[in-house]
DNA sequence: CGTATCCATTGACAAACATCAGTTCAATCG
DNA sequence: CGATTGAACTGATGTTTGTCAATGGATACG
């Protein structure tokens, strides 16, 4: 998983011959990045890092009636964005009749924690 | 900073009554969450994850040179996705002679760290 | 039944993005 | 100086994204 490189002072090399030896990436540390990759794209957008503050501030679940009128956007947007952070599985829903509420997954978010902790 | 919503169960409303009273983000809040989505948005690429994890690997410094083998990427593609990096506030820079070297700076990746631990 | 409400999906469009080939620039070496 | 090297920038191209207007599907109410 470290990958080891040399940090050797560089000098110039005689031409022709490459700069450093290729490192082979282990794919289990690919694979790692492209999850955290993935959920990290999901919160990179302000309406969704916002609505992910939201839903974690309130332990349950929240409605998406009360999330759209948080914002100065049109209900199929908001629904847009919760939809991507459903699919990074950072959030989960839930219908109810009419309404749909929503509501933190955490363990996405703990996987980033975790190598943001490291 | 908490936007206290209603999460009084839900019920169907009169016609013409909106669902639920607009609720006001603080700006405070709204700035956070911009920042914070910049450098989630940074790291939302596999390429840029494993970047900043090799650098956060090795706490000194490294050469560009020694990061572009890691990937099956043209250089100039390196350079542009260490460029976004930068711009996130994720890393900084240093050239000396002919070799420029990366490193993180922790600001950036703190305070999503922190948050995610609130 | 008909109608109103909540929410998701579709289609469209401009903006942003990832990538590469080609180029530029600065620094080093001979 | 001239040639070479490391790294960034430019232009082009195909893809993804954020947004809205319009629509669709389901549930509830009268």
């Amino acid at each position: 998983m470290p990958v080891d490189l040399e940090l050797a002072p560089k000098q110039k090399r005689p031409p022709g011959e490459p700069c450093c030896d290729p490192v082979v990436y282990p794919d289990i540390e690919r694979a790692e990045a492209e999850r955290m990759a993935k959920v990290a794209k999901a919160l990179g957008d302000p309406i969704r890092m916002q609505l992910v503050d939201v839903l974690r501030k309130h332990a349950g679940k929240v409605c998406v009636c009360e999330l759209v009128p948080l914002f100065d956007l049109s209900q199929p947007t908001v629904s847009h964005h919760l939809k991507k952070l459903r699919e990074a599985g950072i959030v989960g829903s839930e219908r109810k009749g009419l309404w749909a509420y929503y509501y933190v997954t955490p363990e996405a978010l703990e996987e980033v924690s975790g190598w943001l902790n490291r």
